[in-house]
DNA sequence: TAAATTTGACCTAT
DNA sequence: ATAGGTCAAATTTA
């Protein structure tokens, strides 16, 4: 629902911001151009360029937020659009902006950070889901090619009450019906509380909740680095590097990051349940990406961690993973190892996980700094 | 009756 | 053109 007024004020500003846009995607390509026509040219060139970059993107930001505050309620955070008819809508009445929009809001999600996580019910012949403690609403599912069993598409319950934009897929494994693969992409930033007793789904048919609470995770890959917040990270002018892992045959990286700073988020968006249901698997059956992941998770783990409950298990992957089980290598971007930090103050667990940053423009010579490179955002 | 699921159409990215 | 992802009307469940 558009209002009218709101609606038209934001459409010059929408202007504006896709030029911005436009420009600071002109501006990263260009980035990336100089990267590979001169990769040994020196890092003020860049750093130059990243400027230029951070001011277009903040300047965009800033517009944004105007558009939000001139049009309340006309764009709920990472998505929400519940009314605009799609069927009904005029095949040609589409301005070009609704169509940016869309994009736009494509992209941003597509910017969420996302992981992967499997699990195993105890009896593959019950139609089952793991359950995680969330509460999850399904919104569609699909047949997926190759696959045997259709892919489930689920969002957080209170996706438009609190405007939450956590969502997952679950896919039940092709070979092993006792196990689903399941992929989270951004994170809760709803209030609710994860049910602690979560029992891997066993039960009965529907009903039943899903899962998947984002937990620590998996910090495989030797590195340790300090990793300051986004924010932190910008004031310092993109000088302290994360270190990146590139996978073979790529060489664009990919970061994890936080996409819009925890809205309110107030603290840590997850918690993990003195008792979950789930624990950590070493065992990925097939991928040597095991190997990666030795240090036992549980290690990282400030608190209790996850428990095992009958016989089911859960445990994250990283990028590397997601490649040996076919998925598109462009897709995956690069793996990051996030560093903890240390403050103890807002320790934000999402920051521990390997978010797989799915770059939108693999041009993209560096991190996709979503944040503002103008203060803390909001 | 409200909330959740199902399901086919629609949309975007590849 | 195709596959994957999302929407929303219809239907089912609580």
């Amino acid at each position: 629902m558009q209002d009218g007024a709101g609606a038209e004020a934001a459409g010059s500003s929408m202007q504006a911001l896709l030029a911005l846009l436009a420009d600071g995607e002109e501006q990263a390509r260009q980035l990336g151009e100089m990267m590979a026509d001169d990769p040994w040219s020196r890092a003020e060139h860049y750093r130059g360029a990243a400027r230029r970059l951070q001011c277009t993107l903040g300047k965009a930001a800033a517009v944004a937020r105007a558009i939000e505050a001139a049009a309340p309620g006309s764009s709920r955070g990472t998505d929400d659009r519940s009314d605009s008819p799609r069927s009904a809508d005029e095949s040609s009445g589409r301005t070009t902006t609704e169509v940016q929009e869309r994009q736009s809001m494509f992209k941003r999600r597509k910017g969420l950070p996302r992981w992967t996580a499997k699990f195993r019910v105890p009896d593959a012949s019950l139609d089952a889901t793991p359950d995680d403690g969330f509460s999850w609403r399904k919104y569609g599912q699909k047949d997926i090619l190759g696959a045997k069993f259709p892919r489930g598409y689920y969002r957080c319950t209170y996706r438009t009450a609190q405007a939450c934009g956590a969502t997952k897929q679950v896919q039940r494994s092709d070979t092993d019906l006792c196990v689903f693969d399941v992929t989270y992409q951004g994170e809760h930033t709803c209030h609710q509380k994860q049910r602690a007793s979560a029992t891997v789904a066993a039960a009965p048919a529907h009903g039943a909740g899903s899962q998947s609470p984002p937990p620590p995770p998996p910090l495989e890959q030797q590195q340790q680095q300090q990793d300051p917040s986004m924010m932190q990270l910008l004031r310092l002018g993109f000088k302290r590097v994360l270190k990146v892992e590139t996978t073979p045959g790529l060489h664009d990286h990919g970061i994890g990051h936080r996409d819009s700073g925890p809205a309110s988020a107030p603290a840590a968006p997850f918690s993990f349940p003195s008792a979950s249901p789930f624990h950590l698997a070493g065992e990925a059956t097939d991928n040597p990406a095991a190997a990666f992941s030795p240090p036992p998770a549980s290690s990282y783990f400030p608190a209790p961690h996850p428990v095992a409950v009958d016989g089911s298990f859960y445990d994250y992957e990283a990028s590397p993973v997601a490649l040996m089980r076919g998925a598109e290598p462009s897709e995956l971007g690069e793996v990051v190892t996030r560093a903890i930090t240390t403050g103890p103050a807002a320790f934000d667990y999402s920051s521990l996980f390997h978010h797989q940053a799915e770059l939108d423009d693999p041009h993209l010579p560096f991190p996709p700094f979503g944040g503002p490179p103008h203060g803390p955002y909001q």
